[in-house]
DNA sequence: CGCGGGTTTGATGATGCTCAAGCCCGGTGG
DNA sequence: CCACCGGGCTTGAGCATCATCAAACCCGCG
């Protein structure tokens, strides 16, 4: 049952077997159907999610109301509005299922037990929230350096999968384009050859 | 001396006079002459700085080896490529004085000493990445979802000191747009009323 | 006085948006 | 089984935004 998600944070620390039961009793798992919202601007975010099966994204809304994807979050992803979270200060973001979904919970509670007990998690978080850093300091670099073709491709290559699994609209809300003009790159894409 | 950055840690824990004492004698002082590179591609990063006086930019190449501004740092400022420090792998970025400046730095092993004796200090350093991390994805939106002449209008809202400090090419490379529609922006605005 | 880094200006063209229409396809009800 | 419906995708025309290139300009400084 827990063994992703144990293997997850294995990368970045050790932990033993009482550990790791210590850890995993913290966790309720949620099945969530498709399209539900979980986070919605101007709620604060009561969730820490690992996500053992299904897709969500996290998005927010601009100045006149269109959706930015800020991330898609896929098996073995951890979501979360972290800011949110941490201060307990209302959300900017939404966050909702793409597909029927399962996600490991901690909550601001167990979060904390779960740091007091074993200080070293504190690692883990902090990985994790590098990583998640170093991730969009490339997107941002490349949304500013290049085409919007240059970034699809970009796209289906780190992430093959998601193409797969999420409606083409909502890619190009992560690209930053409109979705007529996805449509227009894969059409160029695919008579230039493939 | 360090006031400064007593005061700015001081915004997330509460240390005592002797904890403050332990923190800055790990702290090393470095003066550092306007247009020197603290890093740059391929090098390890072996610093995490607090910037008491001056101004520094970091940036990254992009495909065609154009500089793309990942951010100003000035006075109470944290800079550091973290992700290369952290785990020690050759870094991406570029970092480098625009001014003569002054900053604290922490290296690998005197940040691993503070964090051994005081680990709240664990609670300072992740809460500077998750600031940085709610100002990136701020910053992907904005450059997502609005036209330059707002990101423009925004950047000088809110650092407005920095126009002042650099020179206008580089907010640009902030921006993401070329030098010379840096300009007609300001020639419209200035036009326009303001 | 001339030099050089930084900024401005203007012409031309690519990139990507908006709006409007049509198409494809799976699901649902008669 | 078929007709219809609706969500998602495609297509095209016309337009805004912004890049590129080349030239001129500004100003502090040796």
């Amino acid at each position: 049952m827990f063994e992703n998600i144990i293997k997850n944070v294995s990368r970045f620390i050790n932990i033993s077997t009482g550990e790791e039961k210590f850890f995993t009793d913290l966790l309720t798992c949620q099945t969530v159907p498709k399209k539900t919202v979980l986070l919605r601007e101007g709620e604060i975010c009561q969730f820490e999610g690992y996500i053992q099966k299904g897709c969500l994204r996290m998005y927010c809304l601009d100045d006149k109301g269109v959706e930015v994807t800020i991330l898609f979050a896929i098996e073995d992803w951890w979501i979360s509005d972290i800011a949110s979270f941490q201060d307990q200060v209302p959300s900017k973001l939404y966050i909702e299922t793409l597909e029927d979904s399962e996600i490991y919970i901690l909550t601001p509670a167990t979060k904390e037990k779960l740091l007091q007990e074993i200080p070293k998690f504190e690692r883990v978080f902090r990985m994790l929230v590098q990583r998640n850093l170093s991730t969009l300091q490339n997107r941002l670099v490349s949304t500013i350096a290049r085409t919007a073709s240059d970034r699809y491709l970009e796209f289906i290559r780190v992430y093959p999968t998601i193409p797969q699994r999420v409606a083409q609209y909502y890619i190009a809300s992560y690209l930053g384009v409109s979705k007529e003009f996805v449509s227009t790159i894969r059409k160029r894409l695919a008579s230039k050859g493939k």
